[in-house]
DNA sequence: GTTGACACTCTGCTTTCCAGAGTTGATACT
DNA sequence: AGTATCAACTCTGGAAAGCAGAGTGTCAAC
């Protein structure tokens, strides 16, 4: 029995958790902005987007933009938001503040 | 050029985050204790403190305890320290806050 | 000397990560 | 129509990481 949280393994690696992250602050983005924001590759940024969107963490939404070539723009689900606010939470358990020492490690913490 | 801060890919690991995070909170932790804390397998567990042992976050002493068995003790080095420092710093730059939005993605954000 | 725990090593397997090339589809240009 | 361009997705191959479990050496207790 593990006495430390678990860390959601498909947001808890740094493409994932940047794009996540981005998201939140966004509500959205497209594909290359993401790219640019990430200094990405093609093929790696569509992997981990792919990833995201099988667990169903993201959508996609294919924009044929007014302005100019077909776009697609990602967005958080509801299940993603859900996802990434448990683990924005448990990081912050996780995690030492910068004043105080963590509860939750004195709690797991064996007596001496 | 990359507009969101990369996080550590040493540390942005689930189960190095946690061992990070434990040892940042308790100290130093014993090889079994932190086995424990975890639930990690031996094997597993080495792998990963050997990384961090060999990035120099971390030491470790060998202590002939005097009420009992010897036991391996892990600490956080100063660079271990100021890493995982650098890391939170990193990760609540990244991560919205409760209750307002993210200003360092605001300002990451391409105009529309 | 046997046992048992601790920590470390080793091995094999599976998964993940990543870059770059290639493909497809839609738009813009002439 | 034909070409060019750009976006996003797919595919491929290789390298690295993650993981479990078996095995090894060491030490202490009995």
């Amino acid at each position: 029995m593990a006495l430390l949280p678990a860390l959601d393994p498909l947001l808890h690696q740094p493409v994932r958790t940047q794009i996540a992250a981005y998201l939140a602050g966004r509500g959205e983005a497209t594909f290359a902005e993401l790219k640019r924001a990430l200094a990405a590759t093609d093929g790696n940024l569509d992997a981990h987007l792919s990833k995201l969107v099988d667990a169903g963490y993201l959508e996609s939404r294919k924009e044929a933009s007014a302005a100019g070539r077909p776009q697609t723009v990602y967005s958080l689900t509801d299940i993603g938001r859900s996802a990434f606010s448990t683990y924005v939470t448990t990081l912050s358990a996780l995690l030492p503040s910068k004043t105080e020492t963590n509860e939750l490690l004195k709690v797991a913490a064996a007596p001496r």
